[in-house]
DNA sequence: AAGTCTTCGGAGAACGTTTTCCCGAGCCAC
DNA sequence: GTGGCTCGGGAAAACGTTCTCCGAAGACTT
């Protein structure tokens, strides 16, 4: 029953290997009469193309690869899915690597997965300057495009949220809800996302309190650090923290409970990226929404166009807007102890 | 300089084609200058095998595939990334799928898999039922494990954490903390996993209160059900809840939350598979712990086995112990308001 | 009516490996 | 010295496609 192959499916109705071919594949036009018995034929021996055989011989395997920083970060599932199904929609498979955060895995894997002759690669590189090398080296031999993350300029197709006008949404709800005294829980490194977020809220956040002395605090896109940077930061008395992604966020909550302060009474919290736990956290965390489906549907149909098209053009770089959710954590009012969440919780509406 | 052949190799030392694959694939022992040579100029040219052609030739493709219902479900990243880890380290690499909980899309992605010859399938299945034939018919075809959830007996070789145990290790710490009206929030349905932990739960509960009405409610998987089952049980006053898993423990907490009702102080809530959540919660969760990174590798081992040995054994269905890990939703005590976090509570020391 | 063009179909090369078969040389035991 | 061995190495056959050539036969042009 397994392994049926074009020479059987000739034998059985009685044409050449090549007529057969024609007609699965459509290469050319065949005989009406010929078509339908061969397709028959194919059909009742239950005839399953050989990807080896045609991958060796087309150059091409139906296959991209997908490489990333570490599928726990909770940012990465939804994305991942997102793209397995866009581009199982155009007949690829996807080959997964996790790098474990380490640049010289990365390197590894992206090696390997050129050796199995992948057709193109989407890569979020897991760092800005060390992954330069093994992407550039990649870019080079299969359409590449990289998300989520930069990797320098001009190094291959790259698709990611626009983080300066996230950003500036974040700080457009805090001035609305009457917030003056802000401060930024960030990442520190040249990471794309973490240097963005630290800019646009640098460039942002004198419009809310003229003046004012920039109050910053960097470590890493961590809960542990959200929950450290509490520390840091609140002597100061700030009525906003603004966390550079949701994992800060929620630490910064955690702490924040420990030390019995009220949010969003008597500081509100703002995240980005939307991860499910910000919808779940009480209170829950006002954030910046990616969009993921279009982020994966825009990669997708880059490597698509690459793939088919001349792979000449210059190197695109694709930026989409992201929407602002507000949740309790930035709700507006102050009140001595946190209001009862109310009942649609997980189901705010979206605010552009 | 891409896309070296065997053949340049061999014209580039001055031997046979054979002659170099022997070497590079270490056949046949070959004279140590002739390798030498050989190896010489393969690292000169910067020599990659073909994949695509060894899979033609050799029948297998050092390919595995992965389905799964659904890699949002918080449970799923940790396990895939330990999966990758373990079949990259045996040179394999890992094709994904990701169902979206549809076992039509289940189905095809098997299918087009089997296209793609892989040498081997891990599959989560999607439903016990409805995943049966096209998990066995792939079965019948390249070796196949099941994870974490059944799909009907003998049907495959199969790795899961021992529900039952886990469920008793529940129910022996709220009778070792003195809860006594206990509660199931469950899921509905013949999944494995909710089945097991329904029937252990039945099983073990009598010898907490012995005689008492069983209290269950059962919905699905989802924080959504966790919220919802709370207003169906909480009249009853229980003094613990059990859920089924971590989303439903959490879909509890808010609700209570939203109701006013102490957590642990009025009643214990405990979870089951310790996502990355169930300790960033407030209260965090009790929950139980699934080996994940033991049941990656047992996984991975048995496929490796599959592989290599004879494929003729008899099913194995293996089944790893979980372990309890006590956070601050199950403390001992009541207390009329939430008591402050204590400060080490993201590490609370797993108890066996 | 002879040439040219299209249409349908087959034979066979190529893709890059692995592996089987074969050959020659050297060695040992009789 | 002859038969058998091992050892190093090459030629060539697969693996299952796709695709380029070719040929035959009919349809059209002139």
């Amino acid at each position: 029953m397994a392994d049926v192959t074009l020479r059987e499916v000739a034998r059985a109705c009685g044409c050449s290997i090549a007529t057969v071919s024609r007609v699965l594949a459509g290469t050319r036009p065949v005989g009406a009469e010929t078509a339908r018995r061969v397709r028959e034929a194919a059909d009742a021996l239950g005839y399953r193309p050989n990807h080896a055989a045609r991958a060796l011989r087309g150059h091409r395997t139906g296959t991209v690869g997908l490489v990333l920083p570490q599928i726990t970060n909770p940012f990465y599932p939804a994305l991942v899915r997102e793209l397995t199904h866009a581009l199982h929609a155009d007949g690829r498979a996807v080959l997964l690597a996790d790098c474990d955060d380490d640049p010289a895995a990365e390197a590894e894997y992206v090696a390997d997965l050129l050796g199995r002759r992948v057709d193109a690669l989407l890569v979020i590189p897991v760092d800005e300057e060390r992954s330069r090398d093994a992407v550039a080296a990649a870019a080079a031999r299969v359409p590449l495009v990289l998300m989520d993350r930069g990797c320098g300029p001009g190094v291959a197709d790259s698709v990611a949220v626009d983080n300066a006008s996230g950003m500036a949404l974040v700080l457009g709800h805090l001035a609305a809800t009457g917030r003056r005294r802000v401060c930024f829980l960030g990442a520190a490194g040249t990471a794309s996302a973490a240097a963005e977020r630290r800019g646009a809220y640098a460039a942002g956040v004198g419009a809310l309190d003229p003046g004012a002395p920039e109050r910053v605090a960097l470590g890493d896109f961590s809960v542990e650090w959200g929950r450290a940077a509490v520390d840091e930061v609140w002597p100061a008395r700030p009525d906003a923290l603004v966390c550079a992604n949701d994992l800060i966020a929620i630490g910064a909550l955690q702490r924040l409970q420990q030390l019995g302060v009220a949010v969003p009474g008597e500081v509100a919290v703002t995240g980005f990226d939307d991860i499910p736990m910000a919808a779940l956290s009480s209170p829950g965390v006002t954030t910046v929404r990616q969009p993921v489906p279009e982020l994966a549907a825009e990669a997708a149909r880059l490597l698509g166009l690459r793939l088919s098209g001349d792979d000449t053009g210059p190197r695109r770089s694709i930026r989409l807007a992201p929407e602002l959710v507000v949740r309790e954590s930035s709700a507006r009012g102050r009140t001595a102890i946190p209001a009862p969440a109310p009942a649609g919780r997980g189901e705010s509406a979206p605010v552009t």
